[in-house]
DNA sequence: CGACTCGGTGGTAGCGGTTCCAATGCCCAA
DNA sequence: TTGGGCATTGGAACCGCTACCACCGAGTCG
């Protein structure tokens, strides 16, 4: 059955030695006040003597609770995705769970993960970015399993979110009042196939503003691509060899907008002279780069749905309502009147 | 026993509904040749009828396994861990293996998560710039739990690191070849109880070089404090306010040299002009705020950590062995000669 | 002084899988 | 016709813990 690895003694080896019943060693283990003080510390003495710890797998199988949550991102490889992990550690440590970190790519991925996680060795989930469907709700209820969404939206489960799409009309009208007319979109792909997204909020939140101020919202004005440099750079090339070039660009994350950035320095054109770019999130290197961008409270969103999943664990379900995090324009160097 | 959350389907439900006996359904969960197709396909049917999915606690204690890695690692703040990580999930995902989060900030944090650790619920053990002492590594042992060490040393341990010392050497003689002769150190002090740790290295590498090239080694040019805004900025004040002040130093880590930059030009000292600043790790943010560091490839760190980690888990045992990987300068403008 | 607590204890039935062993039915050779 | 594989299967033991239940001895009280 097992692998031949050492045999680690285990909780029967203890009473034995003790001359105890396993029940009272693990009333000793979990702290029972049902035990005399004489038996406890002869049991300790065993405990300590033998370096004995109690297995996590058959403890957590009896328990049927593994003291762990679950946390389901995207592309951790963004810098944004990063804070907000930073966030979720950093108030995970103040309590007794461990945390397993789920990371996506493709939808594929995304659904197998989703499919999984319900009879996973979790007992809460933290889905960062990514929002579940009404069946993968369910199976998350039937299982017991509380869900807390940061970045993400359903309408039965309680979620950390700002309001992309005000962000989005937020960068937006930054870039008209500096006078520009010709503002161009450049956002990712959802890997949901639930909802907008947070790219495509932010899409609509461009439109309104465009529409609000009289402007064209033009089809070849918007594109979507993976992130990562190699798409930005393509993108960016087709975006500026247009015929009639945008002056500004809202580039759906500071991510993409620095491999933006990057493309448009290489192809000659000066930021923000000939072309003005605006983020989102404001990640630590928008500061040094100088991007003007919006800002975010990243960090703080991981604090706030660990605290709202530890909450969950307690009562057994929260009540689904959404908490909405503050956004706020931070203008740095990268956006500028068109000449 | 278990609190009272809906019941999911098991093992024993699927059997009875599809006229079986457990051991088949647990034959055609694991692909067992030795089930006829029609049983399996009936099976099968009842698999999806009534959505279940086996139960990873039950199937990790039974199996003595949990396809899950540990990756313990202090202060997932600094870039330069989070990029390790990075390189550690990217390769993780191309395996069946799941992986489990344990960060530590404190000596008590770092002795307790590694005494855990061996009666956790983890196959193998990934442990990032934290070396473990001979006791610990002989529990891990005896647990025949697998431990491959990343940018930290056991000699009975196989491990992926970069040679501080002589990193510390490279970027102190850089400094001393710009005609820097009042070279400052700083530095964090070791969590682990064992051995000098990554910043002892470099700092032992700095010395070094000093004496190459006959200069003195004051100690009141070398500083250690916790990575962090605040303290690193109390040492830089600590010390530019000096008699004597250096017209250089060498930062063990880029995330504190960052700091330090901040600091000095808060105190209104140019760089370089009046002071030159030297990294180590080569983060993002450094190319982009121009701090010249050395380089060393810290995603790649992760994913041979992986590697060998997964190898270790193949054959029960892996000789321990060190693989040095490579480090380079790399110049930018923080640094130059001296006034 | 017997019945009645009650703290302290041992034993055992799960938890939900995997794996081994024995049993069954079938085919083929003797 | 019978015995010996062989493919297929059911059932039970086991993984190591927790929780429940029964029990026991020492006070306590009527």
């Amino acid at each position: 059955m097992q692998k031949g690895r050492a045999r680690l003694s285990t909780i029967v080896d203890v009473a034995a030695r003790a001359g105890v019943g396993v029940g009272t060693v693990s009333r000793v283990l979990n702290d029972s006040a049902l035990v005399s003080d004489k038996t406890r510390e002869r049991v300790q003495a065993v405990i300590e003597e033998l370096d004995y710890r109690p297995s996590q797998l058959a403890r957590n199988l009896s328990l049927g609770r593994t003291l762990t949550v679950g946390v389901i991102v995207p592309f951790l490889t963004q810098a944004a995705a990063m804070d907000r992990i930073r966030g979720i550690v950093a108030t995970l440590r103040t309590t007794p769970y461990d945390l397993v970190l789920f990371t996506v790519e493709t939808p594929a991925q995304r659904t197998e993960q989703f499919r999984n996680l319900a009879r996973n060795r979790v007992d809460g989930l933290l889905s960062v970015s990514l929002s579940p469907g009404d069946q993968e709700v369910e199976r998350f209820r039937r299982a017991g399993i509380p869900v807390v969404l940061v970045n993400a939206r359903h309408d039965s489960l309680p979620r950390i979110v700002t309001d992309d799409t005000a962000g989005g009309e937020l960068a937006t009208r930054h870039l008209i009042k500096l006078g520009h007319q010709r503002i161009a979109f450049i956002g990712e792909p959802a890997l949901d196939p639930y909802g907008l997204g947070w790219s495509g909020c932010r899409q609509i939140g461009y439109r309104n503003a465009l529409e609000a101020a009289g402007l064209e919202v033009r089809a070849g004005y918007q594109y979507l691509g993976q992130a990562g440099r190699p798409v930005a750079h393509r993108l960016t090339h087709e975006l500026l060899r247009q015929q009639e070039p945008p002056t500004a660009v809202f580039v759906a994350s500071d991510a993409q907008a620095l491999a933006v950035m990057e493309a448009a320095q290489e192809m000659g054109i000066d930021i923000p002279g000939q072309l003005s770019v605006i983020g989102f999130d404001d990640i630590d290197i928008a500061k040094y780069v100088g991007l003007t961008t919006i800002h975010q409270p990243l960090f703080e969103s991981g604090c706030r749905g660990v605290e709202l999943l530890l909450e969950a664990l307690q009562v057994e379900t929260l009540e689904p309502f959404e908490e909405v995090l503050p956004l706020d324009l931070v203008q740095r160097r990268s956006t500028a009147p068109p000449a």
